[in-house]
DNA sequence: AATATTGACAACCGCGAGACA
DNA sequence: CTGTCTCGCGGTTGTCAATAT
């Protein structure tokens, strides 16, 4: 019982996309909206799969597209990012307003990689290309994850390995110096009140958002699902849902900044 | 000028997660 | 509970233009 192909192959166009069939795609989603990509080729009269039609729109068609050339802070904030979430691209590219993930995902392959080689840095770890040496990580910013019981579970860890995502090991030292700035510690006295697993951070964000709960008078609280990227507000459950599990990060206060 | 190599990026493929019947 | 479907993600490949030989 073999699983159904997602469209049939033998009657769709690959490769490059035609100014016509991006023509259609547009009208299509501009009369329809997006939704339901499987049906959506017969409908807009395109003979594509529909995965092929979603890449293209999202990597391409969408209004909202910044395209050009990556500024020198965007360089920076996607290697910010790539150290902290390793190759989450989808998550990375919620941070950048404008780009997708498979254009930051080639940006990172041709550009940046060699960029850091250049720094003397391994793309890959963030550690020096040399070994040994070590960052001075008192005078560096850290990513703290603050843990409860719940953290006892790994956090984003998968059995294939692929992710490059945070995990908590319980058999290891709770405070993990995971290089570029992160570490792992357990919960500061002074967060008590808050039951949820907290992420001491560099702010990368420009703005503070909420949801808000009980926070110590020096920090806002932040929801990660949303402050990464999760695009969808149903992937977000922080505010409603008082599952322990639930991942949230504290930043400190900017210089001017204050609580709403 | 012809050919080979390299770089950039669009597009494809396979897989996993979640929803749903 | 199980199987199927759809969507979305990350890795990889294909193609074309620019550059080097």
């Amino acid at each position: 019982m073999g699983r159904s192909p997602c469209c049939e192959k033998a009657h769709t166009n690959k490769g490059a996309w035609t100014k016509e069939e991006d023509q259609r795609l547009i009208a299509y989603i501009k009369a329809h909206g997006e939704g339901c990509w499987r049906t959506l080729p017969k409908a807009a009269g395109l003979l594509r799969c529909g995965k092929s039609c979603r890449l293209r729109w999202i990597n391409y068609l969408r209004p909202d597209l910044k395209r050009g050339n990556f500024t020198e802070e965007e360089d920076e904030l996607i290697i910010k990012l790539h150290g902290m979430l390793g190759n989450k691209w989808s998550l990375i590219a919620g941070r950048l307003p404008g780009r997708t993930d498979n254009e930051i995902k080639n940006y990172w392959n041709t550009h940046i990689k060699r960029k850091l080689i250049s720094r003397g840095l391994d793309p890959l770890t963030h550690r020096p290309l040399n070994g040994g040496i070590q960052f001075n990580t008192s005078s560096r910013p850290q990513l703290v994850i603050m843990t409860t019981e719940a953290a006892s579970k790994p956090i984003d860890s998968t059995e294939d390995g692929r992710s490059g995502g945070i995990s908590i090991n319980e058999d290891e030292d709770r405070r993990l110096d995971l290089n570029l700035d992160l570490s792992i510690s357990l919960p500061h006295p002074s967060s008590k009140s808050s039951t949820s697993s907290e992420v001491l951070m560099p702010s990368t964000a420009a703005e503070a958002t909420t949801p808000t709960s009980v926070v110590p008078p020096y920090k806002q609280t932040i929801c990660l699902c949303y402050h990464l990227g999760f695009r969808r507000s149903e992937s977000c459950s922080c505010q409603t849902n008082s599952n322990q599990h639930v991942l949230r990060y504290y930043r400190p206060l900017e210089e001017g900044q204050h609580i709403k």
